[in-house]
RNA sequence: GCCCGCGUAGCCCAACGGUAGAGGCAGGGGAUUUAAAAUCCUCAGAGUGCGGGUUCGAGUCCCGCCGCGGGCACCA
């Protein structure tokens, strides 16, 4: 009999199991099937742009890094629906770029193809996931109804002068096969795939970002943007105000014009250095010194970045005397000239006056060749001046000292009294100078935009044909736009996507597509294409208006739903892609294209997920050693047993040994071996890494625990900004959440009356306000507390209710079934968003912490509307507070009303 | 070297300047089970990296350090 009855409960358990296995996809179907996220484009409806920054739907597949930054915007975009927004929350594949064309070369699988198949792939990843994407809105940059606007918008460029071919020193990477911009290069190398760089002299088509320097660092301000983000964009463009100052030198006609930020300090420029690159170095070289400079110069020239890197770290400062000197404008004194790779060539003039006294680099160099340092700034009202280094001092708080008739004045003033007097005399103009340069825009790969232009060809034989390879000129200094109506200019059909080692990159070797003629002349196309960035820098304009065939987008749409209200994306990108989409929307707005003079208003990062915490034990030789006496981590080699570093001090090779949890113990402030505590291992979580092996797959965890599981998971880890470790384990308590909402709902016991109110009010406050902060975790913490308050106590209807639809941002399949099970037809994701009162979210008794002098001496339990006297009267009958005041006298009473009660003894 | 962020129970993390604990993981005990898993109940656990300061009161604000992570790096 009993095991009847036990059976029965058990069927009864069984008969309505949470699945998500079956849910899941059922809701994504009906999603589907119903269009429920077409975007409802409703003038009536206040708006909500929330965009994610779009992939590169690379062969790895989705990242569970995606994964938090999509979840967390498709928590806010369910929210504002329900809220009574319109919203429009697409997304799209920056899908240019090397990769595909790498495996192109590899497997020889068109880029196109092989990009068709990624992409296909990221997007079921995608759908599983529940995210309510609208993919009527769907853009991809290779489609050549997109990159046709591309085109469009480089030609506007290209009209406004903002886009120019020039000859310049560029960064050359054999391994890559393509020039980089300086953004792509890190000390020297490849930031993708870390290829040495070379600097070498090529034709780029360039984009005058330089000259939105200004509007691109004045228009942050007002931006609800991360501080970080904002500061590197800042330092990123780097306005520098000072003075063009001119040094007259012994060859009539020539001087020498610097840039300085401290023309205070002129009477202490004791010397001067041109860049290797100056071209006055030849004309400034005298016989005596020809050989050493000349020499000096092709060294400096052909140094890669890489080495002057290291010449940096070692602080080792190297230069060669011209031989002849300048005349200092403010004082007529003779100063040498140098050469010297410090100074560089492409920021400034190109030239320095070397102010050693106060200028640390200046001073570096001075030391190293014994040149003369004259100190003309001091602390004001006297004080130390450092003595083995520079003393960089300026502004208020320094005063001149050995300069002529400015001397006594201070920094700050002196800057400006200097340069009025060398301007009268024509020798100095205020100048402000950038680090921002203009942006190198071709590259000599295939899979990219093609860049519209062509260029007229000049036959040696006017009946010569150049696809043949007779002999021809290509006037590149003609460039000619390819007709708006001709766009979009297809990229042609090839096998052969090789880089050639040709900076004019594989489309030149496609001679038929790459010369025509015209009215019986011949012409030659453009062969570099645009770079990665190209496409994202207006994909979220073309979003409001995806299949528009007729234009970019149309007017309504953009001033539909511009700017983009929230955008949310990896914070590697702070620099480059957001400078771009800025600089790109500028120019946009001055042709009135488009009407916010900036894209994002509210952009947040998402904190790197990392690894699981790792233990890791070292070993020397077969001998555990402590973590702390290892040193840096060797670099990376693929297929090795374990990650091998140097150890501090020694000449050893250090093993990591992975440890599990078993094996380990808590020591002090760090974790040891479990048999030999004093020997510390390391415990942290590392940045997923295929080489570390420690990488988690969506796909996965989506078939263990359920897509609504792994959204809940990810927005519960920690602070949606900050790094945080993947916890395998952890993922249960989200799944016993999950389970805990379905058995309210599935097997409800229905509570004596509306015992939970208040509590009912307080979550639906809560939720919504921490959704609306990006505290996702302590939103699904406080579904946490009400769950738990229902199973325990059991609900009415309003209860399961509210929590489903509170629940639905973040596991919005279990919502959506649950919302079924409740007996509503139509979907939840349609429903609004439950309201509360806010006279319900406060409660009537509060418990009033007392202290005696800051110390906590208990609490005392009042009405709501407590006064001070009440308070006071209950705590002063507390025995715990009776004590504490024993001997004392009461000084003052601090009632902060309704949080807090402190007597103040003496 | 400079800039930014972060250091709170064994772990992940909460905490308008006002009772250090919301939530989760792991752990102990118990219930259920032939057993295990799962589930439920329950218990315990830190004085907030270190040193100063401001305050009636500091995890929170200020100063100086240490550690970790990220970014920048000869920009005159």
């Amino acid at each position: 009999m009993r095991a009847a009855v036990q059976r029965r409960t058990s069927v009864a358990h069984t008969a309505m199991p949470y699945t998500p296995r079956e849910i899941e996809p059922k809701w994504q179907a009906r999603w589907m099937s119903e269009r429920a996220f077409a975007t409802d484009h409703d003038p009536n409806k206040p708006k909500f742009y929330v965009l994610d920054m779009f992939p590169y739907p690379s062969g790895a597949g989705l990242h569970v890094g995606h994964c938090e930054g999509y979840t967390a915007t498709d928590v806010l975009a369910r929210y504002k629906r329900a809220k009574g927004f319109r919203v429009l929350h697409p997304m799209g594949w920056d899908a240019f770029g090397l990769p595909a064309e790498d495996f192109a070369i590899k497997f020889g699988v068109h880029p196109h193809d092989r990009t068709q198949e990624t992409i296909a792939n990221f997007k079921r990843q995608i759908n599983a996931l529940g995210f309510s994407y609208d993919w009527e809105h769907e853009v991809d940059t290779t489609d050549p109804n997109y990159y046709r606007w591309t085109q469009w918008i480089f030609l506007q460029l290209f009209k406004k002068g903002l886009a120019f071919q020039d000859e310049i020193a560029v960064n050359w990477c054999p391994a890559l096969g393509t020039v980089l911009a300086n953004e792509e290069v890190k000390n020297g190398r490849s930031e993708r795939g870390d290829h040495p760089v070379e600097r070498v002299m090529l034709r780029q088509w360039m984009l005058r970002i330089t000259a939105y320097a200004d509007r691109l660092l004045d228009d942050l301000e007002g931006l609800d943007w991360p501080t970080s983000t904002m500061t590197m964009q800042r330092e990123w463009i780097g306005r520098s105000e000072g003075a063009e100052i001119t040094f007259a030198t012994e060859i009539a006609g020539e001087a020498i014009t610097v840039f300085t930020t401290r023309p205070d300090t002129l009477f202490g420029a004791t010397y001067m250095v041109l860049a290797p690159e100056h071209p006055l170095v030849g004309k400034l070289t005298t016989d005596a010194q020809r050989a050493a400079v000349e020499q000096y110069v092709s060294v400096a020239k052909n140094k890669s970045d890489r080495e002057r890197q290291e010449a940096l770290g070692a602080k080792k400062k190297t230069g060669v005397f011209t031989g002849s000197f300048a005349i200092n404008p403010v004082n007529g004194a003779k100063v040498p000239v140098w050469i010297a790779d410090y100074v560089l060539w492409g920021y400034g003039t190109g030239a320095i006056m070397a102010v050693p006294a106060h200028d640390q680099r200046d001073y570096d160099f001075a030391q190293a060749f014994s040149l003369p340092i004259v100190q003309v700034i001091a602390p004001k009202g006297g004080g130390a001046m450092p003595e083995k280094s520079a003393y960089e001092v300026s502004g208020d708080d320094a005063v001149l000292v050995n300069s002529g008739a400015f001397t006594a004045l201070t920094s700050g003033e002196a800057k400006k009294r200097i340069v009025a007097e060398l301007a009268a005399k024509s020798v100095a103009k205020p100048t402000v100078n950038y680090k921002l340069r203009d942006w190198v825009f071709s590259r000599q790969r295939y899979w990219g935009e093609p860049i519209p232009i062509y260029f007229p060809v000049e036959m040696q034989d006017p009946s010569g044909d150049p696809r043949k390879g007779d002999a021809h000129t290509i006037r590149y200094d003609q460039p000619i736009a390819v007709s708006e109506d001709e766009l979009p200019l297809r990229l042609p059909p090839t096998t052969d996507f090789k880089p050639s080692g040709d900076p004019l990159g594989p489309l030149a070797k496609l001679k038929d597509w790459r010369f025509f003629q015209k009215d019986g002349r011949w012409y030659a196309r453009e062969t570099n294409t645009m770079p990665q960035w190209a496409g994202s820098c207006w994909y979220y304009l073309r979003f409001t208006d995806a299949q528009n065939a007729e234009r970019i987008f149309s007017p309504d749409r953009e001033q539909g739903w511009m700017n983009v209200d929230l955008y949310v994306g990896g914070a590697e990108h702070a620099v480059l892609h957001l400078l771009y989409a800025r600089f790109w929307h500028k120019v946009l707005y001055d042709l009135g294209v488009v009407t916010t003079k900036e894209p994002f208003a509210k952009l947040r990062h998402q904190g790197m997920v990392l690894g699981e915490v790792e233990y890791t034990g070292w070993k020397v030789d077969g001998e555990w050693i402590s973590a702390k006496n290892v040193g840096d981590e060797l670099d990376p080699i693929e297929e090795r047993p374990g990650i091998w570093a140097s150890v501090k001090n020694s000449k050893s090779i250090a093993q990591a040994q992975k440890l599990s949890e078993s094996q380990v113990k808590k020591a002090g402030e760090g974790f040891a071996l479990v048999d030999e505590l004093t020997t510390m291992v390391d415990a942290r979580a590392h940045k997923m890494s295929k080489s570390r092996g420690n990488v988690i797959n969506p796909d996965d965890v989506v078939a263990e625990h359920g897509a609504d599981a792994l959204r809940a998971y990810e927005m519960f880890m920690g602070d949606f900004e900050q790094a945080k470790p993947w916890d395998t384990r952890a993922i249960r308590g989200i799944t016993r959440f999950v389970n805990n909402v379905w058995s309210v709902v599935f097997e409800p016991k229905e509570a004596e009356g509306d015992q939970h109110l208040k509590l009912r009010h307080k979550t639906i406050k809560a939720v919504g306000d921490r959704i609306e902060t990006f505290k996702f975790n302590t939103a699904i913490a406080a579904l946490m507390e009400y769950v738990s308050a229902l199973q325990a106590k059991g609900s009415v209807k309003a209860d399961r209710e509210a929590l489903v639809q509170l629940v639905a941002p973040f596991a919005p399949h279990l919502a959506e079934e649950c919302w079924e099970q409740l007996g509503h037809a139509g979907l939840l994701c349609k429903a609004p968003w439950p309201t509360f009162e806010e006279a319900l979210t406060i409660d009537d008794v509060l418990v009033i912490p007392v202290q005696v002098s800051g110390k906590m001496r208990g609490t005392v339990e009042v009405p709501r509307d407590a006064t001070e006297e009440l308070v006071k009267e209950r705590a002063l009958a507390m025995d715990t507070v009776q004590n504490a005041l024993i001997g004392k006298t009461l000084v003052k009473v601090i009632w902060v009303p309704g949080k807090m009660l402190n007597l103040v003894v003496k």
